[in-house]
DNA sequence: TTAATTGATATCAATATAGTATCAGTTCAA
DNA sequence: TTGAACTGATACTATATTGATATCAATTAA
């Protein structure tokens, strides 16, 4: 059962990139070498972060893209969903001889119970979170550089 | 994102019928019926819930499946584990240079948490739990019945 | 003996995921 | 003013996963 999906995946990657980088243009081609992430799959995926007003774009020689929200207002919950799709435990499990009633179905509670448990996990990670955990990380390892 | 495939859907709604009749055989053909799951598809799962203990079999006429593990040990998080795969959030989603070391790489441990969350959510799941909240949610509904 | 069953497998179809290709339009800078 | 470096838009292909079907041998109760 794989949670993220390469899309998920690739497009955090990308946005921990501009996040690092805030008030340039980041093009394309950068992330995607920095990053080993396919190019045009990259695109496709910047494209639908622009769509959902996470990123801008500058068209251009020297263009490229820019983080449009705060990353710690970018929780990769919404990540999820945008490229996943939203979080669905199952549609509805227990059908007619044993659900009798939908509306107070005490399953369907425990079901939906679990899926905001996933959600609100995935909630309280964002973006801005993940790039402050990593600067730590590599500020532990050396000094307080961050070049490798 | 769907958490639950059809293979843990119906997996679940078998065990649930074999639950709640315990003690006797119950055929594939009986359970396709009355759960509505495909009976080839049905007949692959229940195999599959063999091998791994949890149910047993009776060949022949009369013959059919019945639970060989206390529902109350059936967590679902183990059925998602043997038709889903084991939960991975994502191989390692950051690389070379955004994570310089593995070892005491943060996110890698904020991943993981999420991971655990989730996983111990399922395994408060268990079938014997569902049968319970079942028997409850329709004794609600029509007395102390439960023939609909 | 035969109908009702499971065991074991092979195959197929549908969908989702991952990745590629192409071309038009924009911008910077030589 | 031209061309290289870019994004926008979209169509396409390949691969993997999921969902479902088909077949036939072996077993058992009536
Ligand atoms: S789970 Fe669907 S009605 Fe109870
Ligand atoms: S997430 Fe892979 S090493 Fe940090």
């Amino acid at each position: 059962m794989k949670v993220l999906t390469k899309k998920t995946d690739y497009a955090i990657r990308a946005l921990l990139m501009l996040g690092s980088k805030r008030g340039v243009y980041l093009s394309a081609k950068a992330i995607s070498t920095e990053q080993d992430i396919p190019y045009q799959f990259l695109r496709g995926l910047l494209q639908e972060m622009i769509r959902h007003d996470l990123i801008i774009s500058k068209e251009g020689a020297q263009g490229g893209f820019m983080l449009k929200k705060d990353p710690d207002e970018i929780p990769i919950a919404q990540l999820i969903e945008i490229f996943q799709g939203k979080v669905q435990v199952s549609e509805c499990m227990f059908r007619k001889q044993l659900c009798a009633n939908r509306a107070r179905c005490v399953l369907r509670h425990e079901i939906m119970r679990i899926e905001q448990v996933v959600n609100s996990e995935f909630d309280k990670v964002t973006i801005g979170k993940l790039i402050r955990d990593l600067d730590a990380a590599n500020g532990m390892t050396h000094g307080s550089g961050e070049t490798a």
